[in-house]
DNA sequence: GAGATTAGTGTCAGTCGCTGACAGTTGACA
DNA sequence: TGTCAACTGTCAGCGACTGACACTAATCTC
């Protein structure tokens, strides 16, 4: 009752329909607050205050005041799943999964753009990068996400997951630089999404060479932010 | 004041004796609560009662109920910082991390039993990649871990991280992998550090091949738990 | 050793996130 | 149209946490 499955399900009675309006306006009213004024500083009163319904129905929508940060998260994350579901087999697992994020962050701007201004959710990511507990959060799902991902993998490549560490850690060291980018991009000047792309691209190309610990030679391609 | 920094340090005055065995004291009636009955249902007032103090001491010792259960941890980590500032030049990063954290875990053992029983911590350990909040609060220090440690590389290996991006690609895979472990050993019956050992040093060593993408042998070391 | 100083503590009241219980309202459907 | 179920609001309460203020006791000063 409370998850974001209306998957370009227009509602059917009038009752789903005022449903969608409040949460929707509950969604938008919350991150124009936290963005604006910050998320610590922002309480649950002042969100259903700018809707205009009761704290009760608030949380009878969002787990809580957290899971509204996520929202639409969840929506890129799902798409990343279905996207590495489609690589086909023929790619190494690590390659699958880059180009199943990159297919992803494609695909999932008019989704996004129908829910929220894809200039909201672009500060809404950088804002849980810089608030401790959104961040905590943020991690933990990376968690449960990466969990999915080696079950993937592990499908995807025949193999048991319990017996052979492999997907784990291929997804552990993907996960990782994923995370990593996301935090540099977060802080930031340049918030567009290209930036983002060519970011996530140059981390990944280096993951390799980084580990092989001959880090004489300078980096491949040098040119980003921070 | 509330942080734990007496390292071997025996207070001299009778006022620091009292306050340090006031923090002992709350910090091992936490965690027993919370090893024993749970996190999440175990109240500060139930650690207070315990204790005998009151709640706002509770709070003047530790940041919050969360902070008591990372204390340990805390001792850890930056015991691993100083292993790793003292790796010899010779290594590649990845290996002076890998050692650092062996070697960090062979000689912590004492500072740990004269905080808490050794035990009490590795159930400590166990709850926290349990337990939702915790495992968030617990990626959420990793992080600043990250950063910490992709400085010190960086400084190791004369790079600019704001122009380089290996360091911090390094220290994130390394660090997904040593969270992998973590979780299959906090999730594995055998609570040892023996065994939270050898399954981190089986891991490590697939990072490289699992990169690689030539999965058809099998796995290099594969006896472990899960 | 007595008094002044100050760190540490307890008490109290209040905020904020969140939940259960119960009652009122409003779409849906026969 | 009336019944049913879903949705919402109100209220009361819990638990984590904080600020203010008074009190106790270790330390310092003379």
């Amino acid at each position: 009752m409370t998850d974001g499955r209306q998957v370009a399900g227009l509602p059917t009675g009038l009752r789903e329909r005022k449903k969608r309006r409040t949460r929707d306006a509950l969604l938008r009213a919350a991150l124009d607050l936290f963005t604006t004024q910050g998320y610590e500083e922002t309480t649950v009163d002042e969100i259903v205050d700018a809707v205009e319904v009761s704290q009760r129905t608030f949380f009878r929508y969002f787990a809580g005041k957290e899971a509204v940060v996520f929202a639409v998260q969840d929506m890129v994350e799902s798409r990343f799943i279905l996207e590495l579901r489609q690589r086909p087999a023929t790619e190494t697992p690590f390659e699958a999964m880059r180009r199943a994020v990159l297919c992803a962050w494609n695909s999932i701007g008019e989704a996004i753009e129908a829910l929220v201004p894809v200039e909201l959710h672009m500060r809404t990511y950088q804002m849980i990068e810089s608030t401790p507990s959104l961040l905590a959060a943020h991690m933990r799902r990376s968690v449960a996400m990466e969990e999915q991902i080696a079950g993937l993998i592990a499908e995807r490549e025949s193999l048991d997951l319990a017996r052979d560490p492999r997907p784990r850690v291929a997804v552990a060291a993907f996960c990782g630089v994923m995370r990593v980018t996301g935090q540099l991009w977060g802080r930031s000047c340049d918030g567009s999404m290209d930036s983002l792309r060519t970011l996530t691209e140059t981390y990944l190309d280096q993951l390799g060479p980084a580990l092989a610990g001959d880090w004489r030679g300078r980096p491949a391609g040098t040119a980003h932010l921070n």
